[in-house]
DNA sequence: GACACGTGGGA
DNA sequence: TTCCCAAGTGT
């Protein structure tokens, strides 16, 4: 056995070694960095985070001027990467971080996991790749490539536990950062979930589904449920030239970026209604509407939208009264504050020259 | 344990 | 067009 783990390990890092690597950053050491790389890969691809960690970096080079920044100014960053949580967790983590722990990533795996947005997986990425520390790192790429190892068909806790031990076991103890990422790597590049090339695979010969005809059933996909689908009018209420915006509330969807007011339409009810109805919820004012926008579509992780902006004048004095944050701007401040994608689609759709109420 | 949480690209 | 996939975590 103890010399089949260390075939193992030496096969995968022989391959890793004379592969292109995947991550332009790959040769970072500064713990800072790798923290926040991994917190940017969760649930995205590493083409799609690449630029906006160099634009991170550029803006806030180290823990500390994470630490001291404004929430705002962060997510104006992070804008149009989603999953907007891992931003703000990693806000309230990095300002943890600076004040308990004098500006040191803790190397204690419960005490890391303990600071928000950082789960198994974080923790033991980050541990292992900045210090060393042999934690198998079990992602998404590692757990089909380990339910094809070892023949799985469903990631049960059960069969999640032996893949974590098979690992603990396999883990090359001088280079286990690499030992993680040429796992990933492989679930990347070659253990693909819809092809499994095993003609191109250096571990081959410890799969056992490689030795069947078709490794990739293992493991078994899920189910994949329908999303709701919902109709939205949104308002651009004008005044001496500038629109109002509204700040969403931290714990919700899209907590912390900035939207127009306006809803979902209820069942059976017009957009005008809708937005009107909308409007006097959020705003406590009454408006008038003018044109449209031509609708967008835009789908989130768990349900999509069909999105029309409607031109918008106050119909009396009265003040806007909100529960949320607001402010008045003009189209040219819209570049200052994070929106999510979904209202640069209709920005995008607007003559603001012309329509310009 | 199930569900919420963004977005872009490829099949 | 529609569906699936992508370096997971929090509730």
């Amino acid at each position: 056995m103890k010399h089949e783990n260390t075939l193992f390990s030496k096969n995968l890092l022989n391959w890793y070694d004379i592969n292109k690597r995947t991550l332009p950053w790959r040769s970072e050491s500064d713990p800072y960095r790798i923290w926040l790389s991994e917190i940017m890969l969760q649930q995205t691809q590493t083409e799609r985070v690449s630029h906006y960690y160099f634009k991170w970096l550029k803006r806030f080079p180290s823990l500390k001027s994470v630490a001291k920044a404004k929430e705002e100014s962060l997510l104006k960053v992070w804008e149009g990467l989603g999953y907007y949580n891992r931003c703000r967790n990693f806000h309230s983590a990095a300002k943890t971080v600076i004040k308990d722990y004098n500006g040191k990533i803790p190397k204690e795996f419960k005490l890391f996991k303990s600071l928000p947005g950082i789960g198994d997986y974080t923790a033991a990425a980050v541990l292992s790749i900045a210090f060393d520390i042999p934690f198998p790192a079990i992602d998404g790429n590692i757990k089909r490539v380990m339910a094809r190892m070892l023949r799985i068909k469903t990631i049960t806790k059960y069969n999640f536990r032996r893949v974590q031990k098979e690992l603990e076991n396999f883990i090359d103890k001088t280079r286990p950062g690499d030992f993680n990422q040429a796992l990933m790597d492989l679930g990347n590049q070659v253990c693909r979930p819809n092809q499994a090339h095993c003609y191109a695979c250096p571990m081959k010969s410890f799969c056992r589904a490689a030795q069947t005809d078709h490794p990739e059933q293992y493991p078994r996909p899920e189910l994949s449920k329908d999303i709701p689908h919902y109709d939205v009018v949104l308002g651009l209420i004008w005044k001496k030239g500038r629109f109002l915006i509204l700040k969403r509330d931290n714990r919700k969807h899209l907590g912390g970026l900035w939207e127009l007011p306006g809803g979902k339409i209820d069942y059976r009810e017009s957009p005008e209604k809708a937005l009107i109805r909308e409007i006097k919820e959020e705003c406590n004012v009454d408006v008038i509407l003018g044109k449209n926008t031509d609708p967008i579509k835009h789908r989130y992780s768990h349900f999509a939208i069909t999105v029309r902006a409607f031109h918008c004048q106050l119909y009396n004095g009265k003040k806007v009264f909100s529960n949320q944050p607001n402010r008045w701007i003009t189209p040219q401040q819209i570049i200052k504050f994070p929106f999510p994608k979904a209202n640069h689609k209709l920005f995008a759709k607007i003559n603001f020259d012309a329509d310009n109420i």
